[in-house]
DNA sequence: GATGGCATCAACCGATCGGTTGACCACGTC
DNA sequence: GACGTGGTCAACCGATCGGTTGATGCCATC
């Protein structure tokens, strides 16, 4: 793959523009041929299987299969090598796409010899960074401070997101309030954090939850 | 300006992949042809002074100075038409940039067909809206619930955004608790919310808010 | 000049929240 | 078996918050 000839590139992105973006991107180089394009996780991975591209390059959020998922699939049954490309630094899912095999990432707004030199590198890597590796380069990159919240301390958080209070999210995890309480109180300190608003915004700009996921009352989802 | 020869057009955005996207995208249609790129509202400004481009496509998050106002400068001028190439459609820019006289907006996940539509038409268009019928039209498409929040109020919540304490917040704006609550309860009634958390929420999806300008104890800004 | 929105403040109330201590069980590691 | 981590729960406390009523003044609109 990759050896003599042009690289051959499939791009990943759900936005038209960005694709096309990419495209013309590539065209400037000779030595990149784009052989396809997927608008979502599941069809890369059809995508990949069916004409083996040497590099992926990934969007992360898009709707029906995301790239961290879709690069555990098409890295697990070695079809390509996986760069992602995304818009936000902070978002969780980058450590995801790395540990699940991606050789590099990129950021959209990375002037684009930046994006040639992480398709050339995928391109040319022998061999893939070990996830453990992998995760602890990640480790300095992202996550600057925060521990990891445990399942259950995200499953009340995502509620608190929500506007629930401690005696609702209680009743919705069929637990006691005790319980809600002592995972918040766990979670506050992870996140060094003094209550629950302050919670929710680190998330956020931590990337471990999403606008997306998250209905207020006052809220007419528009689209 | 775009009689009968081609529409000339300016792409302004922040992200290197997004213009070489448009102008990718553009390529396809021989009737349009990208005059001058520009990667934030001030050089926008300046770019359309010089070149006089007959549309400019618009992105809306942008550093140094944001879309909406360049939108301003632009029309106000009587520089060019603007039309508006947006990542969210939950983006309270929107509706300022369609004051500012934007003839149109665009999300950036919409068939190319459509981008051309909305460039035809802006380029053909004699007259542009007058801002208050454009801001009756734009109250049907955004804002479905939600009346717009006084200074104060959002004065108030930037600081819950926070995670500051009321006794905190009135300190800070050197009014007495009393106000502080006050401005919270308005504020709860219009977002038709029932606590801070949720409001915080309500403004970060209609885009009162942005990630950016909301600093949390537990955060090393990474980058 | 009446009306309404906005900002300011006081006093009060019950509900909720943040935090502590202490406890139990399950699970995996050492 | 000891240990640490995570999940569960109880009881308790003070602090904070949500909400109300009522009041004052300013400013713009009608």
């Amino acid at each position: 793959m990759a050896t003599s000839g042009s690289i051959r590139i499939l791009i990943v992105d759900d936005h038209p523009v960005v694709r096309d973006g990419i495209r013309g991107m590539l065209a400037a180089d000779p030595s990149f041929a784009v052989v396809g394009e997927a608008a979502d996780g599941e069809a890369a991975v059809r995508l990949a299987t069916e004409i083996r591209p040497d590099v992926v390059l990934m969007d992360l959020r898009m709707p029906v299969m995301d790239g961290a998922t879709a690069t555990g699939r098409i890295v697990g049954d070695g079809l390509s090598r996986v760069v992602v490309l995304t818009t936000y630094d902070t978002d969780a899912d980058i450590v995801r796409a790395v540990e699940a095999g991606a050789s590099g990432y990129v950021l959209k707004d990375a002037p684009r010899e930046e994006v040639f030199r992480a398709i050339r590198a995928a391109a040319a890597v022998k061999a893939v960074l070990a996830p453990e590796i992998a995760h602890r380069l990640m480790a300095r990159v992202r996550t600057p401070t925060g521990q990891p919240l445990s399942e259950r301390e995200m499953d009340v958080l995502r509620l608190v997101a929500r506007g629930t209070t401690n005696a609702g999210i209680a009743a919705e995890l069929r637990v006691s309030e005790a319980t809600v309480k002592s995972h918040l109180v766990h979670a506050f300190r992870k996140l060094n954090v003094p209550d629950r608003t302050s919670a929710v915004i680190a998330l956020l700009k931590r990337g471990d939850l999403s606008l997306d996921e998250v209905t207020v009352p006052g809220d007419g989802q528009p689209g």
